[in-house]
DNA sequence: TGACGTGTTATAACGCGTTATAAATTGAAT
DNA sequence: ATTCAATTTATAACGCGTTATAACACGTCA
């Protein structure tokens, strides 16, 4: 067994045991010593592979989020812009399995002292859907004056402040998705030509009782 | 001296002292052993008087907050909605003033583990923007199907999460109450009777170039 | 085979928020 | 003036993330 292998057999075994501590007793239940008898490693172990904690739970999301960001928007939809509400729906459906276990590894990243982990989210989202405004910009969509880069960086940071909301548990991930698609579709009806803007509508829910944004 | 007297006495020693450090040295170097030293108090005081760190910070950011919510949407404008936007911008020139100070005690606030402070500042912003919903709804500015409490929780979780983003670091206050009128603006654009909307049309920034929400 | 170097281990320690314990201080009541 | 109760104090301790230190195990290469 060569060295990576060793390194990432180790990695598994660690990888491993957080997922099992995780979902056993949430993820206020992890700890680094915990974590390294579960696992059967060193307390030093978890550092030297991944460097803190918060780099530990980067890694099980960022596994976690490839299988998700792969299959994103193969709606084949009419509107380039339907699709990407679409996406929203994929979201929801994905997060929503384990919702909890998804919760407790958002909420550990977001409140870590490393701000570059944050950062490393915000790109993430906002890569995603600003290739979905530029597909729409090129497909005629988009009124002549949107700028494609902005408005993607507006709905991302819509969702992503939201998903914030959600991690800390004042919002179910269909309150965060619902709350969301209100705003995008608000704020596509301004920026969309009036035949995709039209399509949009038909997404949006009421503004009428329920559907609230209240605690779960 | 009574025995209230003496409380509010250390109260007062611990707010300062607890400013002090903040504004010297960030809210990450606010430590209770610090605290106690600079304050000339004991270690337990400040657990006796607030209940524990978080407490704290939520007395100063309360004590902060009576002064923003006061004269708060005293605009005196023609539609009730556009009293609404310019609440934002009362917020951020608020806000603006010590930007930091004020960051670091939301973030504090914010990542603790009591989920009831939390929801405090939820419950405090959806109430606060309801009230001006209602009054909207009462002066005939939204359509019929419009139930104002919902729509007072949009807009309220809203703000509320692009907060967190500004507290997080991603955002500066600038781009937080930019981003939050473009959503506020495009969701009453749907929300609102036909001519408040075209009041507040007034009051939307461009989609083109700058004003992104990219880190400050 | 032997030496080198990488990765893992065990142990102790640091500062953090928080709590327990008991002693000291001080207003309030008799 | 003396007793009672409320508050503050001092000290130690707990579990947490993280780091330092030194010993140990084991691929790699001569």
């Amino acid at each position: 067994m060569s060295f990576e292998d060793r390194k990432s057999e180790t990695r598994d075994k660690i990888e491993r045991a957080a997922e099992r501590i995780i979902r056993s007793e949430g993820a206020s239940g992890l700890t680094m010593r915990r974590l390294a008898d579960e696992a059967q490693v060193a307390l030093r172990s978890p550092y030297n592979l991944y460097g803190s904690k918060t780099g530990l739970l980067i890694a099980l999301l960022d596994r976690v989020n490839a299988a998700l960001f792969q299959d994103l928007g193969s709606g084949d939809q009419e509107w380039v812009l339907i699709e990407m509400i679409q996406t929203l729906d994929q979201t929801q459906k994905f997060y929503e399995v384990d919702e909890e276990y998804h919760r407790g590894i958002f909420w550990e990243i977001m409140i870590s002292d490393h701000p570059e982990a944050r950062e490393d989210g915000h790109s993430n989202i906002v890569r995603i859907v600003t290739e979905f405004a530029l597909r729409a910009k090129e497909a005629g969509e988009l009124r002549d004056h949107v700028d494609p880069i902005v408005l993607g960086e507006q709905l991302g940071l819509s969702l992503l402040s939201t998903m914030g909301s959600w991690a800390g548990g004042n919002l179910t991930m269909a309150q965060t998705i619902a709350h969301t698609k209100l705003v995008w579709i608000s704020i596509l009806q301004l920026a969309a030509e009036s035949e995709p803007a039209a399509a949009l509508t038909k997404h949006l829910g009421s503004f009428a009782s329920q559907e609230g944004s209240a605690k779960p």
